[in-house]
DNA sequence: TCGATTCGCCGAATCGATTCGACTCTCCTG
DNA sequence: CAGGAGAGTCGAATCGATTCGGCGAATCGA
């Protein structure tokens, strides 16, 4: 069944159907309404395939997740979801591709079989090469999280730095002087994960700027991690008393192990975080954290990448997000010193 | 940059490119060596569009998922992951389509613009009008779940019914005579939904298997909740001292009421229930549950569909999963009656 | 009443691939 | 040496939509 068959039926040729479809050349009410009621009896529906080809584009945009293998965090999925319906709002339908490891040819598909027209990329790092290629590609793409070079793409992004010196700084005006960054994990980091390797530098100029003792150690994304970490952090680092960490998932393990060693929060120790904030606040107890807004982010991702489509032209627009840090408990008085 | 450039530049016809391509007429080595050559010098990759017209397949499939607003379980989130890995494997891209809600447009356009060849459908009701919509239009479809008419469609189902029962038989075993079934949030179950439905129906059966008192009751998909639901619980029946649950999101609320309530697990208390196995390992304490396979049922699910499209005559599979109860230490004897 | 607009519609070209039939060689066989 | 087979290639049709130029009829003003 095709625009042929519609047009056959309805007694016009197929180039009227497609007008009093897309309305872009006026059609007589009448002959309106018979192709109407022949696609209504037919269930018609363009191919979508045609119409990109003719058209040039595909209403469709690519989403690049971390490899699905590994689990997605809890904010990440909060960027999956929004985008996901921001974008069937648009009428944009949208194709999944994990990149890294083993799945760059899913990621090369998207970008050069022109299957999308526009790429959203999540997990960025400070160098990245998938935006390298998408630079290259000439393909339309806005990043949750930016490159070391901000200005090459246009981007959302939580101010990572700046919220970690913002904990810090809670942190030191309680009175708290010994202080540990748990970063997101060591490899990942390593690699040059904009956010981690942003909470480290905001963390580092925070602590000196307020003259305190500073600890960094990364951790796995889950919370066994969390809890060996911040085990092995209370042995290793006597007088420690505060945490800031960019690790939500780890939480609820570092909850524990404090538990476990009798210590209470926040009497005796202070958790400070950035987290997504439905997760903060379903953490028990719920987290003091920089509520990072989820949800609009990946609208005005999607945003950004519609504007970028309809006029690559255009400057390239940043968002940088760093939301006001939300005390629900988790912080307290330095303990007096023992 | 399309074909008829290759072509013209290698010195030879549009179709010889494409037989270079696919192999299916034989090429000159010489000829093929000139075409690949100009191809890598260009970076050229077959327009996805042009090919699914051709074609009349577009090598992507759908994943229908939950709304997306709502948050996705951790064993829905492993579902995706494991679809979208296998998938990749089979060189197929997938489009993500939230249905439910306002979201039907975009499920529609994904099974009537024929955007993609195969669909696979995940939170499936006992009566599921996509169901009926996907069987109308002829795409071939797996359900992650089943409908009441399981012969109806290919699926990979996990046997709720069973291990709910079995849960319930464990439980009764170590002496439990009260014993509550908490099941997903009440809408869901209120619509139908398979599992919910099942693990009703499996719950039943047991406890009058084995003339125990059982409680049944819905509990929204997060810890607060289940914490509530816990809470109201004890507070309304007496006596009771097991749960069995199918809702993993509302775990940790259930473990968190109980320690308020000074009750120990699984000392004064039991709890056993059906999760994701990562799932139930990550609790604290780690769950004793039927480890539900969510990265293979995934796969699963990928093959079978596979096999539809190739053979959309081929009879329907299926696949009812069961695995046993891992014992973690969340279920122990009865107290003494108190 | 005549020419110029405007309205509504049609026919044909086009997007970029695949695929079928046919053509040209070359080689082998009887 | 004629004729058939098969390898290698080409040209043209095709998939299903969009879109441009143009054509006839109705409308309008002078």
């Amino acid at each position: 069944m095709n625009i042929g068959e519609i047009a056959e039926r309805a007694g016009v040729s197929r180039s009227t159907v497609s007008y009093a479809l897309t309305g872009k050349r006026p059609v007589s009410p009448e002959t309106k309404r018979r192709i109407q009621a022949v696609i209504d009896e037919l269930g018609y529906r363009p191919n979508a395939a045609a119409r990109a080809l003719k058209e040039g584009r595909t209403r469709t945009i690519g989403l690049v997740i971390p490899p699905a293998s590994r689990r997605l965090t809890d904010m990440q999925l909060g960027f999956v979801a929004s985008v996901v319906d921001a974008a069937a709002r648009a009428d944009l339908d949208v194709l999944l591709s994990p990149s890294g490891g083993e799945h760059d040819r899913s990621f090369e598909r998207v970008v050069t079989g022109r299957r999308v027209d526009g790429v959203i990329l999540m997990e960025i790092r400070l160098e990245d090469e998938r935006v390298t290629r998408l630079r290259h590609s000439g393909l339309p793409f806005v990043g949750i999280g930016r490159t070391g070079q901000p200005e090459e793409m246009p981007w959302v992004d939580i101010d990572y730095e700046t919220l970690i010196a913002r904990c810090v700084d809670h942190l030191a005006d309680l009175g708290h002087r010994k202080i540990a960054l748990v970063n997101r994990n060591a490899d990942l980091v390593a690699a040059g994960y904009g956010p981690g390797r942003r909470a480290q530098s905001g963390f580092a100029r925070a602590v000196a700027a307020r003259g305190l003792h500073g600890v960094q150690v990364c951790c796995a994304d889950d919370a066994p991690a969390g809890q060996a970490c911040v085990e092995e952090l209370l042995a290793a680092q006597p007088g420690l008393t505060a945490i800031a960490t960019i690790n939500e998932a780890a939480v609820a393990g570092m909850y524990r192990a404090l538990e476990q060693r009798g210590l209470t929060v926040p009497g005796d120790f202070s958790i400070a975080g950035v987290a997504a904030r439905h997760w903060a606040e379903s953490l028990h107890p719920p987290l003091t954290a920089a509520d990072v807004p989820a949800d609009e982010m990946g609208v005005r991702a999607v945003e950004l990448l519609i504007q970028s489509i309809a006029d690559p032209a255009v400057p390239h627009r940043h968002v940088l997000i760093a939301p006001p840090i939300s005390l629900r408990g988790t912080t307290g008085p330095a303990p007096a010193r023992a």
